[in-house]
DNA sequence: CAGTGGGCCTGAGTGC
DNA sequence: TGCACTCAGGCCCACT
């Protein structure tokens, strides 16, 4: 499931490599969640002179126009100098000078999608709505704390909208609130200050070490150079229902928030 | 208007 | 062994 980390360690591990090379063809296979937005061959010449993320999008900065990746649930990305023939899962091919970019995607709740600008169209769809950068100076408290306290539903459902602060999934939420020592089904406008900045910490703390080690491989998440993550392991709370908390022993707690899975120490993290 | 829940997908896991 | 069923979850969108 790939988050803020294992996008942004995918970025890091093929942006050097892809920058300044051309588009030498684009093969497109089974549709992904939205239509590319161009004809495939319209790209080719085009040179890689950048590569970008917002929240869980990656950018590649073409000269002209931009290619957004992003990679669903279960997307992830491959650059290598040769690749073996593409699998039925294999739905971009991306062929430049330096190597092959490949976008490998089960599920197909990945994209793939063209656009001229960032700020325009499809674009400005899929990016405009995008809440602050956690790991950028942009994440700013006051602002944390103003978004939150306009939000009437739980914490972790705030957290997980993405309007408000980006990247972060079911797993780095619920890490991050148990380390904040917050419940996760406590109303986002009713934290205090002192727990909206310690949810700001923990929030940049959990994502900064997810990213140092690698990201989370749950199932089969591996960056674009074929590196597992190992934040997993650390997990406090998450995929650990019925285990001791770390912190006082007691069984972490399972329940269902929306349609998805919340892993909390009732002890320890307060509504 | 904010909030909630459905649907898109397929592979892994579970129970009979 | 094999089949039917459930679950995983990011994100858009329809609905309340």
């Amino acid at each position: 499931m790939p988050e803020l980390p294992e996008v942004e360690v995918t970025r890091r591990s093929f942006a050097q490599a892809i920058t300044g090379a051309t588009v030498v063809s684009l093969r497109m296979g089974q549709a992904l969640r939205w239509p590319l937005g161009c004809a495939p061959q319209e790209l080719v010449g085009r040179r890689v002179h950048d590569v970008q993320r917002r929240g869980k999008y990656l950018l590649l900065a073409l000269q002209p126009g931009w290619l957004l990746l992003h990679l669903g649930m279960s997307g992830s990305l491959r650059f290598a100098s040769a690749l073996p023939a593409p699998g039925p899962h294999d739905h971009m091919d991306l062929v430049t000078s330096a190597g092959t970019l490949r976008l490998n995607d089960p599920r197909r709740f990945g994209a793939v999608v063209y656009a001229d600008r960032l700020d325009a169209g499809m674009a400005l769809k899929l990016l405009g709505g995008l809440g602050m950068e956690p790991l950028s100076d942009d994440f700013d408290l006051s602002r944390f704390a103003q978004g939150l306290k306009a939000r009437r539903s739980a914490i972790k459902t705030v957290l997980l909208a993405g309007d408000v602060v980006v990247g972060v999934g079911n797993i780095y939420a619920c890490e991050a609130l148990f380390q904040a020592g917050i419940r996760p089904t406590t109303r986002a406008s009713r934290l205090g200050p002192v727990r909206v900045q310690r949810l700001h910490a923990a929030i940049r703390a959990v994502l900064a070490r997810a990213v140092a080690r690698g990201g989370s491989t749950l199932r089969d998440f591996s960056s674009a150079d074929g590196q597992a993550g190992h934040f997993q392991r650390e997990a406090a709370v998450y995929g650990r229902a019925g285990q001791a908390c770390p912190r006082c022993a007691k069984p972490i707690q399972l329940l269902r928030q929306g349609q998805r899975s919340t892993y909390f120490c009732a002890t320890c993290q307060r509504p």
